[in-house]
Order: structure tokens, then C-alpha cells, then sequence
DNA sequence: TCAAACCATCACATACATGTGAGGGTCAAT
DNA sequence: ATTGACCCTCACATGTATGTGATGGTTTGA
């Protein structure tokens, strides 16, 4: 598909699946005319990375740990340097930190939520007896 | 405690100290020489703060939230417009949403380490017979 | 009293993701 | 052949969280 579909279908600006591709972390193919050209598996792919740019990992990062992500494993284990894994095992960690801190914040506004909407409908049997 | 003692136990520049008060994010009083003087308990809260901003969420939206995950709670029901709660549901969903995806992808950087270590350590087993 | 170590405000700079638009090809349908 | 809807590159702009430094007041200890 070219770059308008995969814009449409993930919700993407143009402008920003070029940068993605500037920073390294799609690589469509050209046709004669120049034109992009991106396969089906690439929808899942910006999808992800829209995912990790939200939750504020910059794309340096995501560059590094999206080819670990792929299923079947293409990177040959000889990639890894060990500087790789030290980095990975480090940003796994941060993730896991981010998680927790997303998780309890979360929580937080979910029980706040609730009782206001029990207060509210308490204030609305009384109102209404 | 003053700027600089806040600064080191919370590891936050004093840059961003100042900067988060100006977001509205902390409210220090101000000794008569003008200094800064922050309470305790602000230390957690700068902390919240910097994991809500690497998690992703702008100051804009930390002020919403942070007063909802105060306990005891201060905030007054009343004090909860529509619109508010509509904001809170909306950012709880955003932030289950981030969660899901970090842990998502966390997972798959965890087990592609395993598989790497895995790997390893049996090169290591069959090249010392 | 002087120096060092704080604090203040202010302003300019940077990195990153993103917006916007100009100037110009390509291609399909009329 | 022309129009409209795509695509290209390039460049400049913006918002947000930061870095950095200038300029100057306050406090503390030698």
C-alpha cells in the first residue's frame, strides 16, 4: 500500500511515517516512480510504535528494541553485543518502573472516579426518595 | 526544606523544580527573603510528577489529576465538573492503554533476553565439552 | 569584611515529536 | 489535454520538557 492508506489505517500523518523512516524505524520500499510502498505487516508495526512514543520511550530507543520484538526471530544472536543487552535489560527495567508508576496512578483515578459516581448517586437516592 | 535539598533527594534539577511550580504542579511558600520553602511531603509528589511525565503524560494533565490522588481527600465532590470526570475516565483509559502496551512489549524485550541468555549459556556448555 | 554557597529571576538554547505549506512530479478519469 | 488526487522533497514553525548561563540578592563561616 502506499503512504495514504497506511496514514489512513493507522491514524498516522504522512509527515510523521516519514519521520518514522528518517529515524530508521520502517524502511518501505520505492516503486519507479519514488512513490513508498509498505506492506501489510507495517499497520501492526506503526501501531506499536505510536504505542511506545505515547508511553514517552524516544525513537532511539524503540529503534533498538523493535527488531527483538519480531516473531519468528530474525536477529541472529550474534547481533547482540553486550552493550545491546545491558541497554535492553536497562530499558526493560524502565518499563517495568513505568508500569508500575501508569498502574498505581491509574488506579488512583479509577478509585477517585468511583466515588465521586457513588456520592453522586447516593446525593441523587436522597434527592429522589 | 529549600530548593536545592529538594533537588538532590528528588534527583530533579532545580531548573524543573521552579518549572513545575510555574505549571502549577507545586506550590511552595516563600520565606521572607523570597527563597522557596517546600513541606516534606512534596518529595513523593515530585517523584509522582517525574514518573507521570516519563510515562508519557504532559504537566497540562498531571495538574488535572494530581489533586484526585491525594488521600485523605481534599478535593470536594462539588469541585468534579462533568467535564472533569469525562477528562479523568478519558485519561484512565489512555493510561490503561499505555500500560497494555508497555507491558505488551516489556514482555517481549524480557523473554527475547531469556532466549538470548538461553542461547548463551549453551555455546558456553558445548564449546567446554 | 570577604568569600563561598546558597537563592532569585530572566532569557536564550536544545532535543524531540509534530504541524504546515511551498514547489513540483505521477497517474487515472474525464 | 486537463483536472484532481495522489506522491515527492524541503524547509520553516510550534509545543513541551529540558539545559545553561547571566546578573544579582542573602546567608554563613573564616
Amino acid at each position: 500500500m502506499r503512504i495514504g492508506e497506511l496514514s489512513e489505517r493507522t491514524g498516522t500523518p504522512r509527515r510523521l511515517l516519514r519521520y518514522y523512516e528518517e529515524q530508521g524505524l520502517i524502511n518501505p520500499d520505492r516503486c519507479q516512480n519514488g512513490y513508498r510502498t509498505y506492506d501489510e505487516g507495517l499497520v501492526d508495526r506503526v501501531m506499536q510504535i505510536r504505542g511506545l512514543l505515547d508511553a514517552g520511550l524516544p525513537t532511539r530507543l524503540i529503534k533498538q528494541i523493535l527488531p527483538c520484538l519480531d516473531k519468528p526471530r530474525v536477529i541472529h544472536f550474534s547481533d547482540a553485543t553486550p552493550e545491546m543487552l545491558a541497554t535492553l535489560e536497562q530499558e526493560r527495567d524502565r518499563m517495568t518502573e513505568r508500569i508500575t508508576c501508569l498502574t498505581r496512578n491509574r488506579d488512583a483515578i479509577a478509585e477517585y472516579l468511583d466515588v465521586v459516581r457513588d456520592n453522586h448517586s447516593s446525593d441523587a437516592a436522597t434527592s429522589t426518595p
